[in-house]
DNA sequence: TCTAATGGTAAGTAGTAACTTACCGTTAGT
DNA sequence: ACTAACGGTAAGTTACTACTTACCATTAGA
């Protein structure tokens, strides 16, 4: 399984993009971002596990607290990935552009 | 369900991410797609129609023939999406090094 | 009008994934 | 050294999803 694959994977699911979206405000620790979520701790752990296996977070520790981050180059990763479709679709879209004239 | 969040899930399945670079080649009819994938037919059907209904898809008939092919805007939506939480990502390093040289 | 081609949908199944509780290891402070 | 805080992991359950076959509706051509 490629790199962005598991990154689509990962952001797929609803609870994991709002971890996700949670850590782009600011870095925290797993409780702090645990609070105010509908599941729990463990559940938030299993996530976080996903996501860093995904590349789109980093953990750094801090005595007992370990301190999660997005990893900006994952999400550009994505980003890449999606640009490649975006041009060939363009272009398709102008082949058929064409392809419609010539009719 | 907004959007983007239906495409993170559509292209979180390997099958659909397959039919999706397929597409994005060129636009093809469903039994065209369906030859070559190790799936059944109305497989394809299925993914085709969580595709489209998140937007990445839009499909044209011709005869008794269905053409899809790839919607850039769907593709450029997920890209804005990214877009967003790469700045914030990228914002956020900065002050973390910033704290860190304040140490 | 009959037939073949195309593809969407229904129903059922099997595998996976998200969640829970329980448990354990590690670090900080007293 | 003892205790509390923090968080990763194991085991088990439930819900979902990707897939199959069977069926049906629509269109093109003879």
């Amino acid at each position: 399984m490629t790199n962005h694959a598991k990154a689509f994977a990962a952001l797929g699911d609803p609870t994991r993009r709002i971890v996700f979206e949670r850590l782009a405000k600011r870095p925290m620790c797993v409780g702090r971002l645990a609070n105010g979520l509908s599941v729990s701790r463990p559940a938030v752990s299993q996530h976080l596990k996903v996501l860093k296996d995904a590349g789109l977070v980093i953990d750094k520790e801090e005595g007992t607290r370990r301190i999660y981050r997005i990893d900006p180059r994952g999400v550009e990763a994505m980003r890449n990935y999606l640009d490649r479709f975006w041009d060939r679709a363009l272009a398709a879209f102008k082949d058929a552009a064409e392809a419609e004239e010539e009719t």
